[in-house]
RNA sequence: GCGCAGGUGACAGAGUGGUCAAUUGUAAUAGACUGUAAAUCUAUCGCCUUCGGGCUACGGAGGUUCGAAUCCUCCCCUGCGCA
């Protein structure tokens, strides 16, 4: 449809507010492939859980960067902005148009804007070791070590202190942040909804995947070699279910905590999109294929 | 009706004469984000403010004191025990 000039589509919104049906609406109107962009669907086996399009819901559309990790190993934002370059350019090669649509904003400024993540591995080892400092030790460490970056960080989370002095100590100091975006004219769709509607729609969503096997899927998960402590590192769904598998809290908490903090991830996630104006909101479909119509024209 | 215990900010729950608009937890609201990002972390959270401070507050009313959420008196309410 648009050989001579690629375009990318980019969908985003909070969980449950519809952005994969979205996706796949216009991926069958303007000929394209959904690219994901979700920390969580990236694993095998991480399907009802993590809200994953199922083989019906994607009614024949191709999609991208779901099921291409282990989730015994990590998997990172690098890792996913490398696989998903390469499956972007092999859509637009192909002439379609990729449709890139998921919740996990840092996953796709990897991705889209080509955030150059400082190639310094993990170093489990290293971690161990500064996980036993304070913060105000690891800053102080940090603003002798690279007063540059000290005077960005915050200096309070020590996830990133940590991640700070990693990169230190694989490349000398954290270098400035710098951006390889995709090549392709871009449109950003937000997917707007109220948040009353909202919860509605995290309610029924996870009361319909707990029906559908949502527990046993994770028991399995379990059974398959995952250890608990390893599901509830994954977060919501997965910490949750995990704590109520081995009887931590009962079936009432679990739907009412777990209810809760998927709300608190939605306001997170709209408090990483709001700031960006590159990103059209809409709260109708139709909104959507209008801006999507208009813009690969 | 008698005895005992208690009434603190949205809730739970500290505080027993000054450093208390009041520890802490939860909830709420806003925010950050350089290889864990569904993670991790921060701020605000009585009212007003020219950000110096001002005002109203710990069931109610009085009182003691330079000073009370904290002590005294009476009243109201709640829980437990005995009638």
């Amino acid at each position: 449809m648009n050989e001579l000039t690629p375009k990318l589509i980019v969908v985003v919104g909070p969980t449950a507010s519809g952005k994969s049906s979205l996706a796949v609406l216009l991926a069958k109107k303007f000929n394209g492939e959904v690219v994901s962009a979700d920390s969580r669907q990236v694993y095998r086996g991480f399907n009802l859980g993590s809200g994953k399009v199922t083989k019906k819901e994607m009614d024949g559309i191709t999609h991208h960067m779901l099921d291409v990790a282990d989730p015994k190993r990590t998997f990172t934002a690098s890792h996913y902005a490398r696989l998903g370059g390469k499956v972007i350019k092999d859509i637009v090669r192909r002439g379609k148009t990729p449709i890139v649509c998921g919740g996990t904003g840092f996953y796709i400024r990897a991705l889209v804007d080509g955030l150059v993540i400082p190639d310094a591995k993990p170093n489990a080892k290293l971690r161990k070791e500064l996980e036993k400092k304070t913060n105000d030790e690891l800053f102080k460490i940090l603003k002798e070590k690279d007063p540059g970056r000290a005077s960005t960080i915050d200096s309070k989370n020590p996830r990133r202190l940590i991640r700070a002095l990693e990169i230190i100590d694989a490349l000398g100091r954290v270098p400035e942040i710098k951006k390889n975006p995709l090549p392709y004219p871009t449109l950003f769709i937000g997917i707007s909804k109220k948040q009353e509607l909202l919860k509605n729609l995290v309610i029924k969503r996870l009361e319909k995947r707990i029906q559908l096997g949502m527990l046993a899927e994770i028991k399995k998960l379990h059974a398959g070699g995952l250890s608990w402590k390893k599901l509830e590192s994954f977060g919501l769904e997965y910490r949750y279910t995990a704590l109520l598998l081995q009887n931590k809290i009962n079936k009432e908490t679990f739907i009412h905590e777990l209810t809760k903090q998927i709300l608190d991830y939605s306001k997170r996630q709209i408090t990483w999109f709001k700031p960006d104006i590159r990103i059209h909101w809409v709260t109708k479909s139709a909104e959507a294929e209008k801006l999507a119509r208009v813009f690969l024209k």
